[in-house]
RNA sequence: GCUGCUAUGGCUCAGCAGGUAGAGCACGUCCUUGGUAAGGACGAGGUCACCGGUUCAAGUCCGGUUAGCAGCUCCA
């Protein structure tokens, strides 16, 4: 019989051929490095037999479905090899991840990372047996039967939940069977180079109300110089980490008597986001947004108006105390810190009847804003309690909400572009979807209007973005622009909402042209996103040494010797009356030493100034990353770098 | 909040089978005025995060609290 192959080519292959033997027609090869294959275009095993025409894909490890594959059937090694330690532990779900794999397991009593090298070599004594994996199916019941057998009740109850139709496969290697999908490598010796990396807590199914197992975490790559490579890079990648890089420069600290999430921005950090605020506050009036200075707290009647007190009170921190419905047992007033700004905003809307003349009306803070975060949420400068967020809100009709919505993405492309990061992000169409729990306004109508408002937007962009249920805002749905840390985890930088709820609930009202009161619409969106975490990212992405302009030391002066100290002064008064923001070392160290710290600082610009340069009215200078020193007049260094400072686009 | 790990001078870490602490860097003083990533000498600095417990004796063992890290959940 024939089949077809990827490339269209005719294949001639015996009957009732499986897809290895497929392979092994073209190459022993490639027979060798299959690791699955895709036939008719639907994953499946390399013992999956082939029927007359089907066309048929070989994956090898070079695929990135070929390497899942392999890591898959690591995880199940893996749940073996535990299986075999651990007898009366409970199998629950393990999956491929972006760069390996975990398996969560219920253990009667816990193991820590001091287990794994026991695991681990029992994980080898598997793969080193080469046992044969082997596919089955069963019916519902049967496969019910066999997992009660087992006593596999997450297993048990996954079955429940696949559809009635459902195909329910195993895979069996040895003494071991497992509920599993597959497809995976035909024996476990081919597994070459794997290692165990973590090991922590998750939920069953990732609810917090279900019981927490153990989650392990491992890799596993075609061969052991590419795990190295991994594990290398992995250990590189920590050493950009915001918490750890941000501390070692001085930009923030905590500390233990001030409280979990609320970091200290030292000097350094203090000057950078001052310099991001001015940058933001001024490119934003530009685009007509008016700034407001709005209370850092209010009477809970504010948000029992706008829905936090009953959507969001958990997460705020109330001044007084307050019984489980929020109202106070004595009748006293009781006080809130804002979690966001809208609601103050939205009283300088109402403050003085609106014309349609005033819309849109545009009004942006750089607000101080604070939630009240679980305590093992908190991290580093991305998740805090206590945060500076570059917030405004946009009231305008429903005509005007594409532009405004356009114009808003249009800003923050420009924060983006200035901080080298628009090829970072990625976007996220945040909907309520079909998740209709009490966490959102109760108005399908208005729901689905809007979500499909921002869609027709969205394509209108040509936005490359993914679409996420259950992640909206609690009034509305959202586009959130999201960026990845050092550790690849996602958090979102900067979001667009539109809210259909807020001009009702607060009664914001217009006249219209025809003298008709009208309720207006409402964007909520930040600019820049939340300073602290922006400047976290910053951190990474820059491994500390920024672009000149947000630098909070752009060029340190270095006097060789103190004859030359007054040169330095100079130097510096020069500098600083052109903008440059310089300071003098004026220790008495040597040149050398001066150096190595003033680098260590990631310092974009040092200059090197001794007797020679003091006679010549010149600098030496040492560019950041830049193996040359030069020396050139004063005034060429200054006009140089002033030019260089008001250029926000890098590289 | 949950799971696991962690907590020793400002920082990075040693200490260990329980017997009242040690290094390097940083800091101070002095010498050195030195030309491109650490000059030298001397010195000061810790009730070993906090609170309890076990013990003749606890940085070292146990419990709790606080804080830090990774993950889960949640989120800007």
């Amino acid at each position: 019989m024939n089949i077809v192959l990827k490339n269209g080519d005719k294949l001639e292959v015996q009957e009732g051929a499986s897809c290895l033997n497929a392979a092994s027609v073209i190459s022993e090869g490639l027979a060798r490095a299959a690791v699955a294959a895709k036939v008719n275009g639907e994953f499946c095993d390399l013992s999956h037999i082939l029927n007359d025409g089907d066309e048929l894909e070989i994956l090898t490890l070079k695929d990135k479905e070929g390497l899942e594959v392999y890591r898959h059937t690591c995880a199940h090694v893996l749940a073996q090899a535990i299986k075999n330690i651990y007898p009366t532990c409970k199998l629950a779900i393990g999956p491929v991840i972006e760069n390996g794999f975990y398996y969560d397991i219920d253990f009667n009593t816990p193991i820590t990372q001091d287990d794994f090298a026991k695991i681990e070599s029992e994980m080898q004594k598997i793969i080193d047996s080469k046992t044969s994996i082997e596919r089955f199916e069963l019916p519902r019941e049967e496969a019910l039967q066999l997992m009660h057998k087992y006593k596999e009740k997450y297993k048990e109850e996954l079955i429940k939940d696949l559809p009635q139709d459902a195909v329910i496969s195993f895979y069996k290697q040895g003494s071991f069977t497992d509920l599993c999908r597959g497809p995976h490598l035909p024996n476990t010796g081919k597994i070459k180079a794997f290692k165990l990396t973590s090991l922590t807590g998750a939920y069953w199914r990732g609810n917090e109300k279900n019981k927490m197992l153990t989650r392990i975490y491992g890799t596993a790559f075609e061969k052991k110089a590419q795990l190295e490579e991994y594990l290398v890079a992995v250990e590189e990648a920590k050493k950009r980490d915001h918490n750890k890089l941000g501390r070692d420069l001085g930009i923030f600290m905590t500390s233990d008597v001030v409280g979990q999430g609320l970091p200290i921005l030292m000097p350094k950090g203090a000057k950078i986001l001052q310099i991001l605020t001015r940058f933001v506050e001024d490119e934003e009036a530009k685009r007509g947004f008016m700034i407001t200075k709005t209370p850092n707290m209010a009477k809970s009647d504010l948000y029992k108006i706008s829905g936090h007190w009953d959507h969001y009170r958990d997460k705020m921190f109330i001044l007084g105390e307050v019984d489980k419905n929020g109202e106070s047992p004595k009748g006293e007033e009781i006080m809130a810190l804002r979690p966001m700004t809208c609601p103050f905003q939205y009283q300088i809307y109402k403050n003085g009847l609106k014309s349609y003349r005033d819309l849109p009306c545009r009004y942006s803070e750089t607000a101080t804003e604070f939630r009240n975060e679980a305590s093992g949420e908190m991290h580093g400068l991305i998740r805090i309690r206590q945060f500076t967020l570059s917030d405004g809100h946009i009231i305008c009709t429903k005509e005007q909400i594409e532009d405004e919505f356009k114009r808003c993405l249009d800003l923050s492309y420009h924060f983006l572009d200035a901080l080298g990061m628009r090829n970072d992000v990625t976007f996220r169409f945040s909907k309520r979807g079909k998740s209709k729990s009490d966490k959102y306004i109760d108005d399908d109508e208005a729901w689905n209007k809007t979500e499909a408002m921002m869609k027709v937007i969205l394509d209108d962009l040509k936005l490359d973005y993914v679409e996420a249920d259950d992640e909206a805002a609690f009034y509305g749905p959202k586009l959130d622009i999201q960026a990845k840390n050092v550790y690849g985890k996602e958090d979102t930088l900067i979001t667009i909402q539109i809210d259909f709820a807020a001009g009702h609930s607060f009664d914001m009202q217009y006249v219209d042209v025809d003298g008709s009161k009208q309720t207006p619409y409402v964007i909520h969106r930040s600019s820049i996103g939340c300073y602290e975490r922006t400047l976290a990212l910053l951190i990474e992405k820059y491994a500390g040494a920024f672009p000149l302009w947000m630098c909070p030391t752009q060029v340190k002066i270095l006097p060789i010797t103190d004859r030359t100290l007054a040169y330095a002064e100079k130097v510096c008064d020069k500098l600083t009356y052109a903008g440059i923001r310089c300071e003098v070392d004026e220790r008495n160290e040597k040149i050398g030493y001066k150096i190595r710290e003033a680098k260590m600082d990631k310092v974009p610009y040092v200059l090197v100034v001794g007797d020679k340069e003091a006679e010549e009215g010149t600098v030496n200078v040492n560019k950041r990353g830049v193996e040359e020193k030069e020396t050139v007049t004063l005034d060429a260094f200054l006009e140089k770098v002033v030019k260089e400072d008001k250029e926000k686009v890098i590289f």
